[in-house]
DNA sequence: CTGAAAGCGCTAACAT
DNA sequence: ATGTTAGCGCTTTCAG
């Protein structure tokens, strides 16, 4: 470094205007080496590069998006807890980084906050929305429709129909671990969920329910009020104490899950030989050796980047898109192994 | 909804222009009701909103940037594995949120990303960065500097005096843990780091052998070549499977001291009765009870606002911020209580 | 191949 | 209290 290498004027930042004026050009020629430099003269571009970067030039992608009308940042909108939406997000921050595309992130906690931070979407005129979130409901999808915008919801089974969505298969998801257990010999079930208010819940309850219905096996439902380990420990303690156990316990959600099996453990109920217990998301902790779970992997990136075709690829708008994706059984040590084990299934 | 109460030009987005016409007013009316309510008659105030409500009218944020030179919006740039970061992310974007500004997401996975990375950075006119990872060196760190950009870097030791910088205490973190050790009677320590080359790792290592020297107690250090649960279970195997272990094990990472723990007791090797692991950054985990790890605790929320206002504070630009905050020892049963419980001291 | 000129939608003087 | 005007830095015709 030169010292006076960079840029000379302290605060204000270099504009191709100055470039242009180092180099003898005119300022558009200075925007063309950076937007197509192909129809600029080797020897001019070489020449403007080179002062743009002796003056420390960096093209402004507020004033390119402001004429372009295109800003390449994708708004990401995602519920500040939890494990599983924060691995997600990186998948998304990933992926359209390769694209070329920024995320803006914009995390909530209390659903009421909702319009505020879809107001905030708005004002910065980004390319498209990922929604992801069990919280929003229905009409709340609908009235964001308004909006001339691109938008994919990300594991909402309530959007399918209302706004282009992709989701894991979370009905069959459910029913394969069911099936699991069925032939692994439980007759008596119980299922944990999250928060019955949300799709997610719902759908995930009906595909296991009913999978067990199938086999002849109830499957009450108890809520656990929340995603979180300690709403799955606390939901699996009121269990014990309750004195009745199953033969196994289908949590709604892996984080859950994890609480209901060290609340378990902690009461010298043993997982799988007392109780069996599957969960559902695939989180990467699922595979830690001290739970080595039971769950329905998520294909995330594969998810990930179906959501992102939908974002992207907007042009055919005559169908709303409703992408669902298979999930992997994972099968870990909380759960017995089945005499008559299911053979593997793909995705695609 | 009336149906066509939603902007009617289809496609294009509606500008204060629109709105002006419509209310009969200027344009700049419709912007001073937006940006500085209180200087526009109330009656003239009521019908603008009325017509922006009617019309469908939001503000375009890239445009005020544009002329205001003010983004409101802050990048960060963080590596796109580890729990630990995923939770620094997500705290620091609710903190944001609070004060009005966005998050840029910048995710990489390969340090030899960081450039391009850094440009793009630049061209979106942010009105900060916040440099979260390990693994940029103090010479990227200082050529950064060359941009008139605020910045502050997250938990990187290397950055002390080169840039701002906010770190949780590691060195004293460190040496709190290791004199637990030491009152618990453990006269054989080893220790796993993440990786060697990191100011984290090294600032941590110093830290706990030195605390460990002054008890006369020596501790090996031992890499374990990443900061995931699969480097610490790869390590502490190699430790089970070399004969000789100590009486504790000082763990670099929480997530990395998950893998050792979860090795030792896959072979049978009881912790803490065989032996003693600790951790360091206090994730959520680490307080669930299959862990319960014993651990230094990062304030994450504290060390976030505290970056946050580094880099919005930045008129006093006479020194180099060089924010360090004391994180708390957290007790799990991952070590044996000691005789002489060390008083809890508090941060601040 | 390069230059001139007209905006993108807003803010912030300044004028009325 | 409201209107007028001049840009912010870039992209993009349209001429030359």
């Amino acid at each position: 470094m030169t010292g006076r290498s960079a840029q000379s004027r302290a605060g204000g930042s270099v504009t191709s205007i100055d470039v242009a004026a180092h180099v003898g050009v005119s300022q558009a020629t200075v925007a063309r080496v950076f937007a197509n430099p192909e129809k600029v003269a080797p020897d001019t571009r070489a020449r403007v590069e080179a002062a743009a970067a002796e003056l420390g030039y960096v093209p402004n992608a507020i004033a390119r998006s402001l004429k372009s009308q295109r800003t390449n940042i994708i708004a990401a909108v995602v519920p500040s807890v939890g494990e599983y939406w924060q691995s997600v997000l990186t998948a998304f921050s990933r992926a359209l980084a390769e694209r070329d595309r920024q995320l803006l992130l914009f995390s909530f906690s209390d659903p009421a906050q909702l319009e505020d931070v879809l107001a905030s979407v708005t004002q910065y005129r980004v390319d498209g929305v990922i929604l992801a979130s069990a919280s929003i409901d229905a009409g709340r999808l609908a009235r964001m429709q308004t909006q001339p915008l691109p938008i994919v919801a990300f594991n909402q089974p309530a959007a399918s129909g209302v706004v282009p969505s992709v989701s894991v298969d979370n009905d069959e998801g459910m029913r394969r671990l069911a099936r699991h257990l069925v032939d692994t010999g439980a007759a008596e079930v119980a299922y944990v969920g999250g928060t019955a208010t949300t799709s997610t819940d719902q759908t995930r309850y009906r595909g296991a329910s009913q999978a067990l219905a199938d086999a002849g096996v109830a499957c009450p439902y108890t809520e656990a009020g929340g995603w979180g380990y300690e709403h799955g420990y606390g939901a699996a303690r009121s269990m014990v104490e309750a004195g009745r156990l199953p033969d196994a316990i289908m949590v709604a959600g892996d984080e859950l899950a994890f609480g209901v099996i060290d609340a378990l453990e902690d009461r010298g109920v043993s997982v799988p030989d007392d109780v069996m217990v599957t969960g559902f998301d695939g989180l990467p902790q699922a595979s830690w050796a001290g739970y080595d779970l039971t769950t329905l992997t998520q294909p995330v990136d594969l998810l990930v980047d179906r959501a992102i075709e939908v974002l992207l690829d907007d042009a055919d708008a005559t169908t709303v898109p409703d992408v669902v994706v298979a999930g992997d059984v994972r099968l870990g040590r909380t759960t017995k192994s089945s005499s008559t084990p299911e053979p593997s299934e793909n995705h695609g």
